[in-house]
DNA sequence: CACACTTTGAGAACGCGTGCACAAGCTCGG
DNA sequence: CCGAGCTTGTGCACGCGTTCTCAAAGTGTG
């Protein structure tokens, strides 16, 4: 049961389909059967004609003048985005981030189960977080193979990153979402998410300067 | 002193500062004068073309033959972004990933400096976590005026994500970014940036199930 | 001073994503 | 069975961002 796209769907698109997913599994929580795509869009923050077109993308799956089904929509974005099955996933880098993100709870109910927590440090080693204990950057590559690991979450410094990557990417991980404030770079065939706080609070103070200092002067600027 | 900038500087453009910034740091550590826009690009992750567009927006603060020199570039750059004052930062919502956010250097090192923990359980509230004390979400508007913090990080459940975000607002944050998993609107005037975990491991999970890696095929190539 | 070499800055072409507008298609009431 | 009323699906135009390309402008050497 592979998903094939009828065209390609594009990445704007793409980063759009959980928003819709979340939008639809609390919906369905309500008993609601259909749904338009103006409602789609207002629970999902975007337009509906957005929506109408992103959705076109997976196939035909709503129907005129009623709406979308929404358990069959539900089924097919999540069969489009890998959340039927299991996803076993690794952290690497257990600091306060790492520890954070393996306490989560949102990882677990859209399939993406930690199985594994892998640090540098050997103090931390053994060390109980949850119901997991952590191993050494040593076992990295049995550990990943073991549980078939495709999917790695990379919280370290900055400068180990770009090693544990290769690491990582040598045991056969193909995924990985970076948290580590660095640039680091993937093979071909490779995905590499990055999320930078540090960057996103330099992002939102260069918005904040052009409104006028300190948060009393009125806005002028439009941002996203 | 150019206050403000020439033109309006594109979205995307801002986004990258904070890489050429970054990235000039660590060469500027390195005692070198001047930077090609080359070299820059490699550093950052991108390409040569986009460095000198991006820069270009700022000004013409290169040398043609030479490149851009070091440290008059990140004045540039950081005066740009507002990292040449402090920003005083509030935490909302005191859970996993609160705790680490609040431990986190990274934000120090670029002027963010977190003075405040603002948390709605009242069992939370006194606990010492670094150098501060946990906060009541009662307070929130009496700590951010006497803080005058325009800037705040949302930690909260998704549940809760809108009613803070719109007491923020009305204490006079105009920066928000949001780790919540709900889609949350701000007036406008506010800029609200999101960070949402799980979303990004269902992005990496759509293109996981592209590569036609499913979950007992081994690794595909090794390179590295 | 002339010339070879380097590197920036920007004009232009292109591609992707967004939003508008509307035809196509479904439901339902009479 | 027909027409009114919705709502989807998509063709199209537009704008933003990226990339290619090259003239302009600097350096260094003999």
């Amino acid at each position: 049961m592979t998903a094939s796209p009828r065209r390609r769907i594009p990445e704007a698109t793409v980063a759009r389909l959980p928003l819709y997913y979340r939008a639809l599994l609390e919906t369905g929580e309500r008993q609601v059967a259909t749904i338009s795509s103006e409602r789609l869009a207002e629970l999902a923050g975007v337009n509906a004609a957005k929506v109408r077109k992103d959705l076109s993308y997976l196939g035909s799956y709503g129907t005129r003048g009623v709406g979308y089904d929404v358990e069959y929509l539900l089924h097919e974005i999540s069969r489009e985005l890998g959340l039927t099955r299991d996803w076993p996933v690794a952290i690497v880098g257990i600091g306060n981030l790492g520890r954070a993100l393996a306490n989560y709870r949102g990882f677990g109910a859209r399939g993406f189960r930690v199985e594994a927590l892998i640090d540098a440090d050997h103090a931390l080693v053994g060390h109980q977080i949850g119901e997991l204990a952590v191993v050494s950057i040593d076992d990295l590559d049995r550990v990943v193979r073991e549980h078939n690991i495709a999917i790695g979450i990379l919280a370290t410094p900055a400068a180990a990153a770009q090693e544990v990557a290769d690491r990582l990417v040598a045991a056969g991980v193909t995924s990985i979402l970076n948290f580590a404030p660095a640039v680091c770079s993937v093979p071909e065939g490779v995905s590499m998410r990055k999320v930078d706080l540090a960057i996103e609070l330099q992002i939102l103070s260069f918005y904040q300067l052009r409104r006028g200092a300190s948060g009393a002067t009125p806005p002028r600027e439009r941002t996203a």
